[in-house]
DNA sequence: GGATATAGATAACAAGTGTTATGTTATAGC
DNA sequence: GCTATAACATAACACTTGTTATCTATATCC
């Protein structure tokens, strides 16, 4: 047959994230992952020596996606903007990359902790640089900060991955998930943090991408 | 042999729970979880059907522990309790759940959302009771809540759950966390819930177990 | 003290697993 | 037009999976 695609390893990639992301890490075989993507099972060898392979560039990418998103919309919001827009405009990002990206960065939360504790090694750098980025955003604060900025952090991300198990498109608004969460977050109250919306679409919009 | 031992299904659920907690649900077999436990793996369908029968059940108790705890220490506070010295106590006894006692609430974490879909039905209710019980404490306050009560337990529940990623005990202090955690939660400063720290171990050490 | 239920152990089943070796086809270079 | 290589497909490997059927030994009851 004809059709060569080099853009296979992708689909193959993507198709292995969205099974991961809802069934597991052990529970997708190969043999799944290659009929999903209209293959068959010898052909994901061609691309990737082991499953283990597959999974950490899953994880990789959903790093580097989340990452990439939330610097891309905060910095989109210029130099002068408060860290109370920072925070808003980044969690939605996050959000977005877990419900309105490909599942790479969903997938990461859900099998993250089940994954041969190797892989974990490999791939905790990107994870890591990620942390820091949003512990260095909550602590920029001129006073006192009311708890410790790497815990914040960690509450930060626990209530925003968490949403993986109670967001339901048709009830929820991630728009307002974001607003409150950052409300919580640094302790103000809406009113402030309100008017940020407008502020994120323009931003976003006019941002390269 | 000798040696019958009607507790030998807790020690399997045990075993399973432990494992079902950091490999994943598909990951453990049954052979596995018999071999962990001294058994065989034909003896593991004395006691249950099916390996969903084994999940189902650590799920369930699961539920019914963190419940358990949690209403135990907060009632432990008494009528006159405040809101703030509640969620303290709550989220302080939510994490004990996690790492102080079996692991079938933090199996329950890491591995729901991969379970098959009608186990996650059937355990449903044992859930959403837990979840009222939180929505109904937090939103007990005088005038307006600044967020959603139900979105707010949410963000509660992924920032107490995510502790399963980073806590370490040689590092962190599951006290410190709960009361900054608490602190984030109701926006008050951390002064007005240090005493609380007192009071919980009061509270818990004499009530009835 | 023989029958019966309890609490397991043993062994096998078909199906599914990751992985490998080998085959096939189409394109590209010369 | 021949060849080499890229991009897959086919088929088999040893092993593991959940599950079942059958066997064994112990305790209980009358």
């Amino acid at each position: 047959m004809a059709d060569p695609r080099p853009e296979l390893k992708e689909l193959l990639l993507h198709t292995a994230a969205r099974l991961f992301r809802t069934r597991g890490y052990a529970a997708v075989s190969l043999r799944t992952i290659a009929a999903e993507a209209g293959v068959t099972t010898g052909s994901l060898y061609y691309y990737f020596n082991h499953k283990d392979q597959i999974v950490k560039e899953i994880l990789d990418t959903g790093h580097k996606q989340v990452h990439a998103e939330v610097k891309r919309c905060v910095s989109a919001l210029g130099p002068r903007a408060t860290r109370a827009e920072k925070v808003v405009v980044g969690v939605r990002a996050h959000l977005a990359a877990l419900f309105e990206m490909d599942s790479y960065p969903a997938a990461n939360v859900r099998i993250f902790a089940h994954v041969p504790a190797a892989i974990r090694r490999a791939v905790r750098p990107g994870r890591r640089a990620y942390e820091e980025y949003w512990i260095d955003l909550l602590a920029s604060r001129k006073g006192a900060n009311r708890v410790d900025p790497r815990q914040l952090t960690m509450f930060l991300f626990g209530a925003t991955n968490w949403t993986l198990e109670w967001y339901r498109e048709k009830r929820d608004s991630l728009d307002a998930i974001a607003n409150n969460l950052a409300v919580v977050i640094l302790g103000e109250d809406a009113t402030t943090l309100a008017r940020t919306e407008e502020k994120f679409e323009r931003a976003v919009a006019s941002a390269p991408s």
